[in-house]
DNA sequence: TATTTCGGTTTATTATTTGAACCGATGGTT
DNA sequence: AACCATCGGTTCAAATAATAAACCGAAATA
């Protein structure tokens, strides 16, 4: 592994749940020697990518992120362009729309909007992780990643999230193909207990699967055909996204999708 | 210069005037070996923070930035919470109010606010570099920056940006002593020939000034009396921002403005 | 068709990264 | 108050990873 990547690593440590981390937790979560971990992150900070803060000498990510930020939204739009659709996916469907990014090889929340319809609703976090088996949009991503991608994943162990959550690596990858033969996937309590979504991959330009939109539901309001609706909505919004993105659905899953609706 | 730096240092060649760039220009640019080059920018893609486009293969930022600029908001909101503040400010003085941070040691716009009173503003991009000898809020960070930092910059050649930029270094030493002794700076036309403008520094919980709050205005509208008033509504702002960054307004500067209100 | 430049790869050489030991400071515990 | 563990940060010889030049085929450019 290279230098650079070791000490990008050490950015991925920030979580919600972890905003603030010291020099010595910082070495053992990254599995670094202190004096490696110690010049690392020094020079994070002299790139502002993290800064220290306080007495404790804690660090925490910095406001070069911000800049980077808004430098990447300036020239690809990515979630500006995409929020309206999802506020109209919230709004037709009456449940929580979101919209889920590859970002470095994991699938993180790009955004998400919410719909007044019902008292009680899913919630979603900016930036979260989601896990490929457990969700329907990681399903909808690793459905239609590269075989290698797919098989990287298989062959690691699989968390059990819910009492649902499927583990075992052939029946994910029997999943996988049904979820290409659909072009659509779902979930049933395998990620949150009570939350059943559905969820569309998104593509780009060489076609191919960057991201997924989704709608998430509690369990008892997924009846049949508040699921067609859904499966209805998904797909014209998954078309939008991915031609906003600049992207090109394939052939095979506008078929498909034409089909569904 | 770690490798890291090094690698890091090729995320600030991507600007809004040069969103994508080639292997070669990149390397180029960065005044590195080719080789040396595609490895580093290889492993920033990995990361997601570049990412490869097109069949040119072209790089530009990617959408990790994205993911990284949630948390840190989520943690500090630094822009969301100055935002309405700066708002308030355009409002007050009908000119365009303008905020500017130290990120990686180099001031960058975080945000801005445009007011309807007139028909010609000073319009600004986000995420935008601003010299630190040439506009109102360079001179105000700069001000309250350690002896090192100040020294560091000006002992490097100062560009002239208009007929109007001062450029000798010990001539900007005075105006930043003016600066401090004022609490508050200006720069008319030096950076930008119509723009005169008006900035107060903001400071960190350590008293460590780390950015600015301005007012820009077309020359011509900044007569005494609006500078007055600017010079009024900037302290106030400039109190508000830095309480809201948990930060701590230093006694003198405190003083300092309630003179000048 | 000839030539340059492109993105990417290979290799021995070289310079940087690494990790154990160490420092003074801090903050509980006995 | 003495003790002990842990903190952030530093040092330096040993080990490893970064580097630069040459090279590749493909694609522009001439």
């Amino acid at each position: 592994m290279g230098t650079v990547t070791k000490g990008l690593e050490l950015l991925n440590l920030f979580t919600r749940q972890r905003p603030l981390i010291g020099l010595s937790d910082l070495a053992r979560l990254a599995d670094l020697n202190k004096a490696t971990c110690y010049r690392l992150v020094t020079e994070l900070c002299d790139f502002g990518l993290v800064e220290q803060v306080g007495t404790a000498r804690e660090y925490r990510l910095g406001p070069t992120v911000l800049r980077l930020a808004a430098l990447r939204e300036a020239q690809v739009p990515t979630r500006e362009a995409a929020m309206p659709v999802l506020q109209a996916l919230a709004q037709k469907t009456g449940e929580t729309a979101h919209l889920s990014m590859l970002m470095g090889g994991a699938l993180h929340t790009l955004g998400y909007a919410y719909s007044p319809a019902h008292m009680t609703r899913v919630t979603m976090e900016d930036a979260e992780t989601l896990p490929f088996h457990a969700t329907s949009s990681g399903l909808a991503v690793l459905a239609f990643q590269p075989d290698a991608f797919r098989d990287a994943f298989l062959s690691q162990p699989i968390p059990r999230l819910t009492g649902r959550t499927e583990t075992n690596p052939e029946a994910l990858r029997a999943r996988l193909a049904e979820v290409r033969s659909l072009g659509l996937s779902e979930s049933r309590g395998t990620f949150q207990a009570e939350v059943h979504s559905m969820a569309v991959p998104l593509f780009d330009a060489l076609g191919r699967c960057m991201g997924a939109v989704a709608v998430a539901a509690l369990a008892m309001r997924m009846t049949e055909p508040q699921r067609r609706l859904i499966r209805f909505a998904l797909t014209e919004a998954g078309s939008e996204i991915t031609t906003l993105w600049g992207g090109t659905l394939p052939a095979d899953i506008a078929t498909l999708w034409r089909l569904a609706a």
